[in-house]
DNA sequence: TATGAATGAGTATTCATTCAT
DNA sequence: GATGAATGAATACTCATTCAT
């Protein structure tokens, strides 16, 4: 129990992912966190001061998972990639994407534009690769991809594998 | 103000879709239906009750889009259809459907087996066209085109129609 | 405990006027008036609302006091009748006035204005009686009489009576 | 920030007299003096306890005050000197004369005896002079000198200087 | 059917105070 | 002497729900 704050940082990130961020009391977060209900203010000064704190953490480490699909030179290892990117999510790491799709749903909290590089360099990768219509091809396979995160996170998909291999094979050139 | 009932459920779709379950009270259903916060709970028992009830109309009202294509005998018009679902979808129509997905994220609510009787018919759709992963293939457009409903109400999506030829001009066999 | 409305009002006048406004907090007056604290909330939406309420009251009670001063015609009578109007405060009503004087320290509630048309028939009173400086008169009366009532409420003069008997004296002509 | 008590005290005394020793926090107070919370208590051990320390250097400034009347030996010097004592009050004195006026609506801290000296030797003033109700003579002067004072602070006197001297001629013998 | 007054448990937030450093 | 993290009780206020009419 050193670092209180972080503390505090990852139970709150559970609990919003798993039960909304209105449906959990600061209380309970609190409670869960074993820490006393006025040290989340201290630390975030309101509820949605630790929620904009989580958000920015998520920030960060989006950027750092997508880095290397940015700095990737060739088109097909950038569509290859992306698409085993769902397949590779962690359980560890349900909570937070579980939160960042919930909260698209939230205007305040749903910046479209936070995909726009990963978004051009697919788009790039298709137009290299000779697809007629590279936009929307880019945009087929991120909203594709995310269903099939956001499916894989409810556990509606019984065996990944075939999904995964049916994808890499579509987009095989 | 003749049907206070249906006035009391159409306001509570259009505040749950928009707002969310637990940010919406039921003092703000009443006021904004025109109706006082007993009658919510004369008619509904609960507030539960009333999302229960909403939800029940939309199981009808679900079955009666989809009826056309579990009837549907050509597997080409099957996927067709499908496909240009979402982007039939008016705009009266938004709340319920943001309300449908958003309780996806509520196990309570989300029956993945819902649309176990349109995923078996695409599939049969794919499998009389010949695909050779019939089973993946519908998964994968059903994943799609809900990713695509979700975009197109967010309206993320500036121009629908080269998406939409895209889509149909890939499935066509 | 029929008007559960007016009981709020006058135990929050009781409480506000003897330990101030906020010293005083809602579960107590709740707790004093034997209702719930909610009810506080949907009578007067919030403490100031209360507040504001019990001002609102008094606002009237203030012009139906002064009311006779204002139409009295002889100038004589008026000071008379201003000058006794302390001593004759019933201390059922010292809550009432105490609050008054209390509040005008918060910028907010002290209307100097309020007493203008009181200060003016004073020194009409005064001119008519050829005092020299009838508003300064007007004003040091008022004035006295102002910290002679507050005075009294904190019980701090044993006898009344030969300060009444010297005042009336002083202001006779 | 050499002494950083004084610091403590000098804000303290400038929210409570302005808004109230309930409506101030001890945080507020921390922030404005440039400290942090914890010094306050190690200082002053309670709120209570930088309220009273506040007070007590009130009553040795106030002594100092009211000290030149108390040796005076002409009466109408003594009465003159009284009546100019609100007239004379520095602005950077009103948040000192503020609380001091503020508290004695609480019991706790209102001393009426604090000003018994004054009093006594306002009465003798008035006998010297032979007032035939010397007793009565002074409180009413001190009452209506409170009121100025307090009206003074309050802004509430446009043009101070005919008040002033027409007190001062009511009370010339 | 419909209202509106009423409630008690709960909510986010603030507060005075403590304590290890 | 001084800080800043931490607390638990309290605060103003909201909520879903009940009930008499």
């Amino acid at each position: 129990m050193t670092n209180r704050r972080e503390n505090i940082l990852s139970t709150a990130l559970e609990l919003f992912a798993n039960e909304g961020f209105h449906a959990v009391s600061t209380s309970k977060i609190a409670k869960q966190a074993g820490v006393s209900e006025g040290l989340i203010f201290r630390h975030f000064s309101n509820k949605k001061g630790l929620l904009a704190a989580i958000m920015e953490d998520a920030e960060i480490r989006m950027k750092q998972l997508f880095a290397p699909i940015l700095f990737e030179n060739d088109p097909q290892a950038v569509i290859d990639h992306i698409i085993q990117m769902p397949f590779e999510m962690d359980q560890s790491e349900y909570d937070f994407w579980k939160l960042q799709y919930k909260l698209k749903w939230e205007p305040e909290y749903n910046n479209p534009n936070k995909m726009k590089a990963v978004m051009d360099k697919l788009a790039w990768a298709f137009q290299e690769l000779g697809y007629e219509q590279p936009t929307e091809e880019a945009r087929i396979l991120t909203l594709l991809l995310d269903s099939v995160a956001i499916s894989m996170m409810r556990n509606e998909i019984a065996d990944t594998v075939p999904l995964k291999t049916l994808l890499l094979h579509k987009y095989k050139s």
